[in-house]
DNA sequence: GCCGTTTTCGGCCCGACTGTTTTCAGTCG
């Protein structure tokens, strides 16, 4: 799959593009098209040994032929010429808060700028105020940016966001003079990671709302502070913006602000095309200027001819085109789970026993649990031997006595071998209600072995679930080298359920994927992957992740009743 | 650079805030 490898390319290029002050809509053009790219859910050489470049949208007689370049050449001569007349490592210096194309490109012209410490010294220096459309605040919001950017990766883990996030809402609702507040952005999309958080509110009394809003306890520093804008950055470094508008623009704004771009982009298109204009006060006749609709999301949808789009499906992958058809999926609802199949207990390496786990799983109710403890290789994680596999068998056995209403199953976490044989002999993986198999050691392996290795092992018949199947940490550690469409068309045929693990690090299947391996014909299993209680929550991470994946409650094992699942299991 | 049931040329989403400016450009989302 070189997808990702053409959308970087073409990313790079608008942004040189920018630097060099070329037109904004070739730039766009560049843009466009490598998201499409990025998102697209099939091989993009196999679209262009297929000939079919010119049926991706954004993708023109010009662009085709470089994306052509690309894949088969793996560079783009384009790509080098522009690199020659416009250093690569200015696109550092674009993530810089306060600095764009325009500002970048002056120092570079004006100072030989090329880099984060030329520009450190040259702003301490106080050499930039001289250069026109540059000033003493200038200098000094450059400083901030570069200390923040040096600070954070920029990103934070959905969790962080969602934690924050929620809170600051919770606050914003004791607010008197607040009418509706949510949360927008990334954040209520559920992207896997957060750059800032949004929050929306609808208010006849903005300044108000604006004064409560930075007396946050939270607050570190205000960045500015506007009667419809206002951002402060939280002492962990994550920005807020909170959007007041009046409660005939909500819905509106609340669209408009919940994004994606791309989503946002093409809905415009949409209005225009149907004599409307639309943005975050409300939509618009566009000849009159008239107030057409703007209270609910769901006006602004109907009003355009498409059904109610959920959030989580916003970022122009077919969503739009899908509701103007009316075929949007069911997605799963956040209270369709009603278990969790990948928890470790005290048996292993997680910290509660299967009674606390037991007793919380139900408070939250869930009807059953599956306790997936690491098998006998895994030493470090106190992976467990036959007999202790026994032993935990009877404790099960025993709790279960104890409930009419809730089940416990007793699973396993089992260790693909470099070989892609078990950790556990057929005897032993008879023994558990269901087998997850996952890998955790020798993550190095060339793409050829790992693919076969993982396949293997989904092809021994005890298998129910594949774990994180491509072990990536987001942040930390890349997926491991596997040709992922072999994988999904393995699980099909074993009829192996892929997992999509919710622990906020991994969120693996990712949501690209899992759209992609539905269309495939793949059933899914979400699991929490919790080595603690307070990790059972993560799960509504793996359900976001599934509804981004354009998943409905029946592609998901554990959205089913205890009886459901036993049969399915094929183990009662 | 892309695109077309008003157009093969002339559009292409749009508003808020800041800083450096005396009316606006740049950045951001």
């Amino acid at each position: 799959m070189k997808n990702q490898l053409v959308a970087d390319i073409l990313y790079q290029v608008a942004d040189l593009l920018d630097l060099k002050g070329d037109i904004f809509f070739k730039i766009r053009a560049y843009r466009m098209a490598a998201q499409r790219i990025e998102d697209l859910d099939e091989d993009i050489e196999i679209v262009t040994s297929e000939e079919r470049l010119l049926s991706i949208p954004g993708v023109g007689e010009a662009l085709a032929k470089k994306i052509k370049e690309i894949v088969e050449t793996g560079r783009l001569e384009y790509y080098e010429k522009l690199k020659k007349e416009v250093p690569e490592e200015l696109l550092v210096l674009l993530d810089i808060s306060g600095l764009g194309p325009r500002k970048v490109s002056a120092l570079f012209k004006n100072l030989g700028i090329t880099n984060i410490m030329e520009l450190k010294k040259a702003c301490i220096e106080g050499k930039l105020r001289d250069l026109e459309g540059f000033g003493e605040i200038t200098e000094r919001n450059i400083l901030r940016g570069i200390k923040l950017k040096e600070r954070t990766s920029g990103r934070v883990l959905l969790n962080v966001a969602y934690h924050d996030g929620y809170n600051y809402l919770n606050y914003m609702k004791k607010c008197e003079k607040v009418d509706r507040v949510s949360i927008a952005g990334s954040l209520r999309r559920m992207k896997e990671t957060i750059g800032d958080l949004d929050i929306l509110a609808s208010s006849d009394y903005p300044d108000s709302v604006m004064d409560f809003f930075i007396r946050y306890y939270d607050v570190q520093r205000v960045l500015l502070k506007g009667s419809t804008k206002t951002s402060v950055l939280l002492n962990n470094d994550l920005q807020v913006d909170l959007r007041v508008v009046k409660p005939e623009s909500y819905g509106a704004a609340l669209q408009y602000f919940t994004g994606s771009k791309e989503h946002n982009v093409k809905m415009r298109s949409i209005a225009i095309k149907k004599g409307f204009k639309l943005n975050e006060y409300g939509l618009f006749n566009k000849k009159t200027d008239d107030y057409v609709v703007g209270e609910s999301e769901n006006d602004v949808y109907s009003k355009l001819g498409l059904s109610f789009i959920e959030p989580e499906l916003r970022e122009n992958r077919g969503e739009i085109e899908a509701a103007k058809e009316g075929v949007l999926p069911d997605v799963v609802s956040y209270d369709d789970i009603k278990g969790d199949f990948h928890i470790h207990s005290l048996w292993s390496d997680g910290s509660d026993t299967i009674d606390t786990i037991a007793e919380n799983a139900k408070k939250i109710g869930y009807e059953y649990i599956g306790i997936t403890d690491h098998s006998q290789s895994l030493k470090i994680a106190r992976g467990l031997s036959e007999d202790r596999v026994n032993k935990k068998i009877d404790e099960i056995n025993r709790i279960n006595k104890r409930y009419s209403d809730f089940q416990v199953f007793c699973g396993t976490e089992c260790d693909i071998k470099p070989d892609g044989s078990l950790d556990y002999s057929n005897s032993i993986l008879k023994k558990f209600d269901f087998v997850c198999i996952g890998i955790h050691t020798n993550f190095k392996m060339k793409k050829e072995d790992m693919t076969k290795r993982i396949i293997r092992g989904m092809e021994n018949e005890n298998v129910d679930f594949l774990a994180h199947p491509t072990g990536r940490l987001i942040g930390r550690r890349d997926p491991f080298e596997i040709d992922v469409e072999k994988v999904i068309d393995a699980a099909v045929k074993t009829n192996t359920r892929l997992e999509i693990n919710s622990f906020p690090d991994r969120l693996d299947l990712s949501d690209i994927y899992v759209k992609y391996a539905k269309e495939k014909g793949v059933r899914f299993v979400i699991g929490s992957d919790s080595h603690n209680i307070d990790h059972l929550s993560f799960m509504r991470f793996g359900v976001a992740t599934a509804r981004r994946g354009w998943l409905e409650k029946k592609d998901i094992l554990n959205t089913y009743s205890v009886k459901e699942i036993s049969k399915i299991l094929g183990r009662e």
